[in-house]
RNA sequence: GGAGGCGUCGCCUAGUCCGGUCGAUGGCGCCCGCCUGCUAAGCGGGUUGGGGUCUCAAAGCCCCUCGCGGGUUCAAAUCCCGCCGCCUCCGCCA
């Protein structure tokens, strides 16, 4: 959510933000009013009860002398209490009015405030998914022309490898759905090691977090909103099936204050992530690039408003340095306006050289969130100003199974047998090529 | 799954039986002063969070906040109902 203070100074800024969006600028103007109705109900309501607060304490005072007062003093007192009492039931009656419309006029703000996407970053490309600005291209791909033989794409490698069995987790689970197996579990693995190493060297909290959550964490990082099609939900608990690690990571220090000098905090989760992906049949259907359950390790981070822009870059960094340690030609884009979730402010994707599809696809992503997470969670910091929201950050390190794609993809041979670039070598007991089955 | 106990403003804690003078006691910690070769001790004061109002801002004032949500009542930390969490014991189980 984002700033309720923003919203009345300076409306304009959020009506231009949801238009760079796509979203309804009109949702602002229905908030602001909403907001109004909210103080005013709120004041009448402080009004009334102020005076029963103050006639029920005298009461409260008459009572007390009443116990101690002397047979003669009682009837006097008692009459007191008794013109006291009088017109109180009324009175409580105009109190439990204005409070029903108070919640009421509450309820209804903050359904709309609900509704309201995070400020975008200026910076932010303005447009649709296609909009994109590419910041950097890096490492260099492969001619496999040159090279003098024909590209296989990872499920084929895989196959060959005894690494992916996709037809089996068709079976047993359906579309959508693998078994990663011998080197294919070994590689996880190895990747998952690797990036944990990378995160906690650079003083990371290592975490495995819970992957199902409540309704509470699922709607405070933003994911029930036009994501909560893409959500698995378990009707019978009431519980949710988080699709990142960024959800129980955020939702991890929900409703406390942390102190300014404990941050940034990072953490760096290891999970695994469910998506419905709803509405993209047909789109990648071969292999494992788009799937329904798949392992990643995320970084989050906790930091002051001010420091994020800074923290986000560093996010990005740390993903470039994986993904150069692992020796894939990649890009990295500035996400547009249109493409960020609701949560993020800005955007930045690894996009890796998929050599069999000759183009480049998301691999990682990290996104600066600023206060929107932590006002939904009630997440702030302690400074010696008081206290006040801080700013939510994630960033993907590895997504096991993109990862998986192009580090075969990338890194075969001629003869189908796969390069194991040194990074990885003693997360696989040293090995320095996979080899075909048989 | 069954039985019992517990949940108070950073931590611990009083209050809950018998509703009002509790907008919540005391200790620890922390902050600010005083005192003092230094430190410690001592003395005095402060110390939940949110919303509203006023203001350039602050102070002030008002409302809410005793796990959460309802209810009873003129009035709820206190009584009633539901839920959540933690602990103990029993059962079951990776």
């Amino acid at each position: 959510m984002i700033d309720l203070k923003i919203l009345r100074e300076d409306p304009e800024r959020v009506r231009e933000s949801q238009r760079r969006r796509g979203e309804d600028p009109g949702i602002v103007d229905e908030l602001l009013d909403a907001d109004e109705m909210r103080r005013t109900a709120e004041a009448s309501f402080g009004a009334l009860r102020s005076e029963q607060n103050a006639l029920s304490k005298h009461i409260g005072h008459l009572q007390g002398r009443l116990k101690k007062a002397s047979d003669e003093d009682r009837p006097a007192i008692q009459a007191e209490v008794e013109q006291a009492l009088a017109g109180t039931s009324d009175l409580a009656e105009r109190v439990k009015s204005a409070d029903a419309r108070r919640s009421a006029a509450e309820a209804e703000a903050a359904e709309l405030l609900a509704k309201l996407s995070n400020v975008i970053d200026t910076d932010a490309p303005v447009g649709g998914e296609d909009d994109f600005v590419v910041v950097e291209e890096v490492g260099t791909r492969r001619d496999f022309a040159a090279e003098g033989f024909a590209v296989r794409d990872h499920v084929e490698l895989g196959e060959l490898l005894g690494a992916l069995d996709i037809e089996r987790g068709a079976k047993v689970s359906g579309s959508r759905f693998y078994y990663l197996t011998g080197v294919g579990a070994l590689l996880e693995l190895a990747l998952v090691n690797h990036a944990i190493a990378l995160a906690t060297g650079n003083g990371f909290t290592p975490v495995i977090p819970p992957a199902l959550v409540k309704p509470a964490a699922m709607e405070g990082t933003g994911f029930l909103g036009q994501a909560a099609e893409n959500v698995y939900r378990l009707e019978a608990d009431d519980m949710y099936l988080v699709g990142t690690a960024e959800v129980p990571l955020a939702a991890y220090h929900s409703d406390e204050i942390l102190d300014a000098g404990s941050l940034p905090r990072r953490y760096v989760g290891y999970s695994p992530c469910f998506r419905r992906e709803a509405g993209s049949h047909g789109k990648d259907t071969r292999g494992i690039f788009r799937v329904h359950w798949f392992d990643k390790v995320e970084m989050f981070s906790y930091c002051a408003p001010e420091d994020a822009e800074q923290e986000h870059r560093r996010l990005l960094a740390w993903e470039r340095q994986f993904f150069d340690s692992l020796e894939i030609p990649y890009r990295v884009i500035d996400v547009a306006s249109g493409d960020l979730g609701a949560s993020a402010a800005r955007k930045f994707d690894i996009e890796a050289w998929i050599p069999s599809q000759e183009r480049y696809r998301e691999v990682t992503s990290t996104s600066n969130c600023t206060e929107f997470q932590a006002r939904r969670l009630r997440i702030r910091l302690r400074d010696d100003d008081g206290v006040r929201p801080l700013a939510t950050l994630n960033g993907t390190l590895v997504a096991v199974t993109r990862a998986i794609v192009a580090l075969l993809e990338n890194h075969q041979q001629a003869d189908g047998s796969v390069r194991v670039p040194a990074a990885l070598r003693p997360y696989l007991g040293g090995r320095e090529l996979l080899t075909p089955l048989a």
